[in-house]
DNA sequence: TTGAATT
Protein backbone atom coordinates (compact mmCIF):
# COMPACT_ATOMS: atom_id res chain seq x y z
CA UNK A 1 0.00 0.00 0.00
CA UNK A 2 2.76 2.49 0.91
CA UNK A 3 5.50 2.85 -1.99
CA UNK A 4 8.42 2.86 -0.08
CA UNK A 5 12.02 3.72 -1.47
CA UNK A 6 15.20 2.50 -1.96
CA UNK A 7 16.81 4.83 0.49
CA UNK A 8 13.95 4.83 3.36
CA UNK A 9 14.46 1.03 3.62
CA UNK A 10 17.84 1.78 4.05
CA UNK A 11 17.90 4.35 6.50
CA UNK A 12 15.41 1.99 8.40
CA UNK A 13 17.83 -1.08 8.08
CA UNK A 14 20.33 0.94 9.35
CA UNK A 15 18.24 2.21 12.49
CA UNK A 16 17.29 -1.48 12.83
CA UNK A 17 20.87 -2.73 12.34
CA UNK A 18 21.63 -1.27 15.63
CA UNK A 19 19.39 -3.97 17.51
CA UNK A 20 18.26 -7.37 17.31
CA UNK A 21 17.00 -7.99 13.89
CA UNK A 22 13.21 -8.27 14.16
CA UNK A 23 11.70 -9.65 10.89
CA UNK A 24 9.00 -7.30 10.19
CA UNK A 25 9.42 -3.70 9.07
CA UNK A 26 6.50 -2.52 11.46
CA UNK A 27 7.58 0.08 14.12
CA UNK A 28 4.00 -0.03 15.84
CA UNK A 29 3.70 -0.65 18.97
CA UNK A 30 2.93 -4.61 18.61
CA UNK A 31 6.62 -4.63 17.40
CA UNK A 32 7.49 -3.71 21.05
CA UNK A 33 5.66 -5.90 23.23
CA UNK A 34 6.01 -9.03 20.51
CA UNK A 35 8.30 -9.36 17.44
CA UNK A 36 11.30 -8.04 18.91
CA UNK A 37 12.47 -11.50 21.54
CA UNK A 38 14.99 -10.11 23.28
CA UNK A 39 14.82 -10.02 26.80
CA UNK A 40 15.97 -6.44 27.79
CA UNK A 41 13.87 -4.96 25.57
CA UNK A 42 10.19 -6.05 26.34
CA UNK A 43 11.24 -4.64 30.10
CA UNK A 44 11.75 -1.00 28.93
CA UNK A 45 8.32 0.20 27.42
CA UNK A 46 7.69 2.68 29.47
CA UNK A 47 10.85 4.35 27.56
CA UNK A 48 8.75 4.79 24.85
CA UNK A 49 5.60 6.59 25.65
CA UNK A 50 6.73 10.14 24.19
CA UNK A 51 9.23 8.99 21.38
CA UNK A 52 7.94 8.57 18.25
CA UNK A 53 9.83 7.50 14.88
CA UNK A 54 8.54 9.21 12.07
CA UNK A 55 9.07 7.29 8.65
CA UNK A 56 8.96 7.57 4.93
CA UNK A 57 9.62 11.55 5.17
CA UNK A 58 9.82 13.46 1.87
CA UNK A 59 13.51 13.95 0.73
CA UNK A 60 13.40 17.70 1.37
CA UNK A 61 11.28 18.12 4.86
CA UNK A 62 13.63 19.57 7.65
CA UNK A 63 13.95 18.98 10.74
CA UNK A 64 12.70 22.60 11.92
CA UNK A 65 9.39 21.25 8.91
CA UNK A 66 9.02 17.95 11.17
CA UNK A 67 9.16 19.56 14.41
CA UNK A 68 6.70 22.49 13.27
CA UNK A 69 4.21 19.55 12.11
CA UNK A 70 4.37 17.55 14.95
CA UNK A 71 4.49 20.75 17.34
CA UNK A 72 0.89 21.21 16.25
CA UNK A 73 0.28 18.39 18.79
CA UNK A 74 1.66 19.17 21.69
CA UNK A 75 5.03 20.21 23.32
CA UNK A 76 7.74 18.48 21.57
CA UNK A 77 10.74 17.51 24.10
CA UNK A 78 13.14 17.10 21.16
CA UNK A 79 12.90 16.32 17.58
CA UNK A 80 15.47 15.00 15.37
CA UNK A 81 15.85 14.39 11.39
CA UNK A 82 18.24 11.94 11.00
CA UNK A 83 20.90 12.82 8.40
CA UNK A 84 23.95 11.03 5.96
CA UNK A 85 26.77 11.76 8.01
CA UNK A 86 28.65 12.86 5.02
CA UNK A 87 26.15 14.44 2.71
CA UNK A 88 24.27 15.64 5.06
CA UNK A 89 20.87 14.54 3.50
CA UNK A 90 18.32 12.96 4.95
CA UNK A 91 17.56 9.53 5.44
CA UNK A 92 13.96 10.23 5.27
CA UNK A 93 13.06 9.46 8.93
CA UNK A 94 13.39 11.30 12.18
CA UNK A 95 12.26 11.00 15.86
CA UNK A 96 9.89 13.22 17.59
CA UNK A 97 9.58 12.99 21.68
CA UNK A 98 7.24 13.92 23.08
CA UNK A 99 6.82 15.65 26.94
CA UNK A 100 3.47 14.02 27.21
CA UNK A 101 2.83 10.79 26.51
CA UNK A 102 -0.77 11.79 25.78
CA UNK A 103 0.63 13.90 22.99
CA UNK A 104 2.40 11.09 21.32
CA UNK A 105 -0.55 9.27 21.06
CA UNK A 106 -2.28 11.66 20.07
CA UNK A 107 0.33 12.25 17.28
CA UNK A 108 0.07 8.78 16.25
CA UNK A 109 -3.51 9.02 15.70
CA UNK A 110 -3.77 11.91 13.44
CA UNK A 111 -0.54 12.21 11.70
CA UNK A 112 0.27 8.15 10.72
CA UNK A 113 -0.63 7.67 7.10
CA UNK A 114 -0.09 11.53 6.73
CA UNK A 115 0.27 12.32 3.12
CA UNK A 116 2.91 14.70 2.43
CA UNK A 117 4.01 15.25 -1.28
CA UNK A 118 4.60 11.69 -2.87
CA UNK A 119 4.85 10.06 0.95
CA UNK A 120 2.71 8.72 3.13
CA UNK A 121 4.39 9.19 6.76
CA UNK A 122 4.47 6.83 8.95
CA UNK A 123 4.78 7.43 12.87
CA UNK A 124 4.69 4.72 15.70
CA UNK A 125 6.37 4.53 19.06
CA UNK A 126 10.13 4.37 18.90
CA UNK A 127 11.60 0.69 19.68
CA UNK A 128 12.27 1.56 23.65
CA UNK A 129 15.67 -0.37 22.93
CA UNK A 130 17.76 2.81 22.54
CA UNK A 131 18.95 2.87 25.56
CA UNK A 132 19.68 -1.21 24.70
CA UNK A 133 21.63 -0.41 21.56
CA UNK A 134 23.40 2.23 22.77
CA UNK A 135 25.91 2.51 25.93
CA UNK A 136 26.91 -0.56 24.63
CA UNK A 137 30.80 0.12 24.01
CA UNK A 138 33.23 -0.57 25.78
CA UNK A 139 36.67 0.45 26.65
CA UNK A 140 39.29 -2.24 27.64
CA UNK A 141 42.62 -1.89 28.74
CA UNK A 142 45.80 -3.75 30.14
CA UNK A 143 45.64 -5.25 27.30
CA UNK A 144 48.72 -7.61 26.31
CA UNK A 145 50.57 -5.67 23.54
CA UNK A 146 50.72 -8.69 21.89
CA UNK A 147 46.56 -9.30 21.29
CA UNK A 148 45.17 -8.16 17.87
CA UNK A 149 42.24 -7.14 17.00
CA UNK A 150 41.29 -10.52 16.00
CA UNK A 151 41.89 -11.86 19.68
CA UNK A 152 40.44 -9.24 20.92
CA UNK A 153 36.87 -10.03 19.11
CA UNK A 154 37.15 -13.71 20.02
CA UNK A 155 37.73 -12.59 23.73
CA UNK A 156 34.80 -11.13 23.63
CA UNK A 157 32.85 -12.60 21.23
CA UNK A 158 31.22 -14.90 23.63
CA UNK A 159 28.93 -11.93 25.73
CA UNK A 160 27.27 -11.04 22.52
CA UNK A 161 27.74 -9.73 18.65
CA UNK A 162 30.15 -7.20 18.44
CA UNK A 163 29.46 -4.13 16.21
CA UNK A 164 33.15 -2.87 16.00
CA UNK A 165 36.28 -3.47 17.80
CA UNK A 166 39.76 -1.51 17.97
CA UNK A 167 42.80 -1.86 19.32
CA UNK A 168 44.69 1.70 20.22
CA UNK A 169 48.09 1.72 18.08
CA UNK A 170 51.13 4.30 19.30
CA UNK A 171 51.36 6.10 16.12
CA UNK A 172 55.08 5.77 15.77
CA UNK A 173 56.10 2.61 16.40
CA UNK A 174 52.55 0.74 15.51
CA UNK A 175 52.79 -1.02 18.43
CA UNK A 176 49.90 -1.78 20.24
CA UNK A 177 49.17 0.50 23.49
CA UNK A 178 46.93 -1.87 25.38
CA UNK A 179 43.60 -0.06 25.01
CA UNK A 180 40.71 -0.82 22.89
CA UNK A 181 37.53 -0.71 22.11
CA UNK A 182 34.44 -3.28 21.62
CA UNK A 183 30.81 -1.98 20.43
CA UNK A 184 28.58 -4.47 21.19
CA UNK A 185 25.12 -5.02 19.80
CA UNK A 186 23.46 -4.46 22.82
CA UNK A 187 24.20 -2.90 26.21
CA UNK A 188 23.11 -6.06 28.07
CA UNK A 189 26.33 -7.58 26.18
CA UNK A 190 28.70 -5.13 27.06
CA UNK A 191 27.41 -5.41 30.84
CA UNK A 192 27.94 -9.44 30.68
CA UNK A 193 31.51 -9.02 29.68
CA UNK A 194 32.11 -6.68 31.55
CA UNK A 195 30.80 -9.07 34.31
CA UNK A 196 32.63 -11.66 32.62
CA UNK A 197 35.95 -10.02 31.86
CA UNK A 198 36.76 -7.07 33.75
CA UNK A 199 40.20 -7.84 35.89
CA UNK A 200 40.38 -11.23 34.57
CA UNK A 201 43.35 -12.51 32.63
CA UNK A 202 43.21 -12.97 29.32
CA UNK A 203 44.08 -17.09 28.37
CA UNK A 204 47.53 -16.19 28.08
CA UNK A 205 48.15 -13.32 30.19
CA UNK A 206 50.05 -12.51 32.72
CA UNK A 207 48.06 -9.30 33.71
CA UNK A 208 44.67 -8.72 34.27
CA UNK A 209 42.62 -6.72 31.74
CA UNK A 210 40.06 -3.69 32.73
CA UNK A 211 36.65 -3.98 30.87
CA UNK A 212 34.24 -0.59 31.29
CA UNK A 213 31.89 1.23 29.40
CA UNK A 214 33.75 4.01 27.29
CA UNK A 215 32.82 7.70 27.24
CA UNK A 216 31.14 9.08 25.06
CA UNK A 217 33.18 10.66 22.00
CA UNK A 218 36.46 11.77 23.50
CA UNK A 219 35.72 15.56 24.55
CA UNK A 220 38.51 17.58 26.95
CA UNK A 221 37.76 19.71 29.55
CA UNK A 222 39.45 22.76 28.16
CA UNK A 223 41.61 22.38 31.16
CA UNK A 224 43.10 19.38 29.56
CA UNK A 225 43.15 21.19 25.93
CA UNK A 226 44.89 23.56 27.61
CA UNK A 227 47.85 21.94 29.27
CA UNK A 228 48.18 20.00 25.89
CA UNK A 229 49.30 23.15 24.94
CA UNK A 230 52.07 23.03 26.44
CA UNK A 231 53.60 19.35 25.19
CA UNK A 232 56.60 21.48 23.37
CA UNK A 233 59.54 22.00 25.79
CA UNK A 234 59.88 25.41 27.37
CA UNK A 235 63.17 25.80 28.21
CA UNK A 236 63.52 29.01 29.69
CA UNK A 237 63.77 28.96 33.54
CA UNK A 238 66.44 30.55 34.33
CA UNK A 239 68.07 30.48 37.93
CA UNK A 240 70.91 27.99 39.82
CA UNK A 241 68.98 24.96 38.48
CA UNK A 242 69.86 25.99 34.92
CA UNK A 243 72.86 26.54 35.06
CA UNK A 244 73.83 23.55 36.57
CA UNK A 245 72.23 21.61 33.75
CA UNK A 246 74.37 24.16 31.77
CA UNK A 247 77.15 22.95 33.65
CA UNK A 248 76.54 19.36 32.64
CA UNK A 249 76.20 19.97 29.56
CA UNK A 250 79.18 22.05 28.93
CA UNK A 251 81.06 19.30 30.91
CA UNK A 252 79.80 16.29 28.77
CA UNK A 253 81.03 18.37 25.53
CA UNK A 254 84.10 18.95 27.26
CA UNK A 255 84.39 15.30 28.07
CA UNK A 256 83.63 14.34 24.59
CA UNK A 257 86.63 16.77 23.54
CA UNK A 258 89.42 15.59 25.65
CA UNK A 259 88.23 12.20 25.17
CA UNK A 260 87.07 11.27 28.48
CA UNK A 261 85.22 8.24 28.79
CA UNK A 262 82.48 7.81 31.15
CA UNK A 263 80.61 4.88 32.63
CA UNK A 264 76.73 4.76 30.75
CA UNK A 265 74.84 1.57 31.58
CA UNK A 266 73.47 1.93 28.27
CA UNK A 267 76.57 0.22 27.39
CA UNK A 268 75.34 -3.20 28.55
CA UNK A 269 71.69 -2.84 27.57
CA UNK A 270 72.04 -4.77 24.70
CA UNK A 271 73.48 -7.57 26.76
CA UNK A 272 70.75 -7.32 29.38
CA UNK A 273 67.93 -7.06 26.79
CA UNK A 274 68.89 -10.43 25.49
CA UNK A 275 68.92 -11.75 29.12
CA UNK A 276 65.83 -10.89 29.45
CA UNK A 277 66.59 -8.40 32.37
CA UNK A 278 64.88 -5.13 33.17
CA UNK A 279 67.06 -2.47 34.57
CA UNK A 280 64.71 0.05 36.51
CA UNK A 281 63.29 2.96 34.47
CA UNK A 282 64.41 1.82 31.40
CA UNK A 283 61.90 1.31 29.27
CA UNK A 284 63.89 1.07 26.00
CA UNK A 285 62.50 4.19 24.70
CA UNK A 286 64.26 5.71 27.28
CA UNK A 287 64.94 5.96 31.15
CA UNK A 288 61.36 6.60 33.15
CA UNK A 289 62.06 9.01 35.93
CA UNK A 290 59.10 9.17 38.97
CA UNK A 291 58.43 12.33 40.07
CA UNK A 292 56.52 12.61 43.59
CA UNK A 293 54.45 14.90 45.45
CA UNK A 294 53.51 17.41 42.95
CA UNK A 295 50.59 19.50 43.18
CA UNK A 296 46.87 18.90 42.49
CA UNK A 297 47.62 21.42 40.25
CA UNK A 298 50.68 20.94 38.63
CA UNK A 299 50.33 20.33 34.54
CA UNK A 300 53.03 19.28 31.82
CA UNK A 301 54.93 22.43 31.23
CA UNK A 302 56.60 21.89 34.78
CA UNK A 303 58.25 18.92 34.01
CA UNK A 304 59.15 20.36 30.75
CA UNK A 305 60.25 23.16 32.51
CA UNK A 306 62.11 21.01 35.29
CA UNK A 307 63.84 18.23 33.40
CA UNK A 308 64.50 19.97 29.78
CA UNK A 309 67.47 21.73 30.81
CA UNK A 310 69.36 18.72 31.39
CA UNK A 311 69.31 16.96 28.37
CA UNK A 312 66.65 15.15 25.45
CA UNK A 313 63.06 14.62 27.47
CA UNK A 314 61.24 12.41 25.37
CA UNK A 315 58.31 12.55 27.12
CA UNK A 316 56.40 13.76 30.27
CA UNK A 317 53.46 12.57 32.10
CA UNK A 318 51.27 13.92 34.60
CA UNK A 319 49.50 11.14 36.69
CA UNK A 320 45.54 12.61 36.79
CA UNK A 321 42.35 11.31 38.70
CA UNK A 322 40.32 10.99 35.63
CA UNK A 323 37.41 12.67 37.13
CA UNK A 324 38.66 15.63 38.72
CA UNK A 325 41.79 16.08 36.29
CA UNK A 326 43.53 16.72 39.29
CA UNK A 327 47.08 15.77 39.37
CA UNK A 328 47.39 12.74 42.05
CA UNK A 329 50.98 13.73 43.25
CA UNK A 330 53.13 12.22 40.86
CA UNK A 331 54.24 11.98 37.39
CA UNK A 332 57.04 10.72 34.49
CA UNK A 333 59.18 11.91 32.79
CA UNK A 334 61.47 10.14 30.07
CA UNK A 335 64.68 10.85 28.93
CA UNK A 336 66.87 9.34 26.33
CA UNK A 337 70.19 9.51 28.08
CA UNK A 338 71.25 7.43 31.04
CA UNK A 339 73.85 10.59 32.20
CA UNK A 340 71.79 13.77 31.83
CA UNK A 341 68.48 11.32 33.30
CA UNK A 342 70.96 10.56 36.39
CA UNK A 343 72.40 14.06 36.89
CA UNK A 344 68.54 15.23 36.17
CA UNK A 345 67.52 13.29 39.10
CA UNK A 346 70.73 14.32 41.17
CA UNK A 347 69.77 17.52 41.11
CA UNK A 348 65.62 17.74 41.31
CA UNK A 349 65.54 15.13 44.12
CA UNK A 350 64.68 17.28 47.40
CA UNK A 351 63.90 20.26 44.88
CA UNK A 352 61.75 22.73 46.66
CA UNK A 353 58.72 23.58 44.22
CA UNK A 354 56.43 26.14 46.36
CA UNK A 355 55.97 24.80 48.54
CA UNK A 356 56.39 20.70 48.16
CA UNK A 357 59.68 19.01 48.20
CA UNK A 358 59.95 16.96 45.46
CA UNK A 359 61.21 13.16 45.14
CA UNK A 360 63.02 12.24 41.97
CA UNK A 361 64.46 9.01 41.26
CA UNK A 362 64.80 6.04 38.28
CA UNK A 363 60.63 4.28 38.21
CA UNK A 364 60.76 1.11 39.90
CA UNK A 365 58.21 -1.87 39.86
CA UNK A 366 56.97 -1.06 43.54
CA UNK A 367 53.21 -1.47 43.79
CA UNK A 368 51.33 -1.25 46.70
CA UNK A 369 49.66 -4.57 46.11
CA UNK A 370 50.83 -7.45 48.02
C1' DT B 1 54.44 7.43 47.54
C1' DT B 2 55.66 4.27 40.95
C1' DG B 3 50.79 4.76 34.98
C1' DA B 4 47.12 6.26 31.94
C1' DA B 5 45.51 5.46 27.85
C1' DT B 6 38.72 7.19 25.26
C1' DT B 7 38.51 5.26 18.34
Amino acid sequence: MITISIKVIAAMETQLSNGPTCNNTSNGPSAITNNCSSPVESGSIEDSKTNLIVNYLPQNMTQEELKSLFGSIGEIESCKLVRDKITGQSLGYGFVNYVDPKDAEKAINTLNGLRLQTKTIKVSYARPSSASIRDANLYVSGLPKTMTQKELEQLFSQYGRIITSRILMDQVTGVSRGVGFIRFDRRVEAEEAIKGLNCQKPPGASEPITVKFANNPSQKTSQALLSQLYQSPNRRYPGPLAQQAQRFRLDNLLNMAYGVKRFSPMAIDGVTSLAGINIPGHAGTGWCIFVYNLAPDADESILWQMFGPFGAVTNVKVIRDFNTNKCKGFGFVTMTNYDEAAVAIASLNGYRLGDRVLQVSFKTNKTHKA
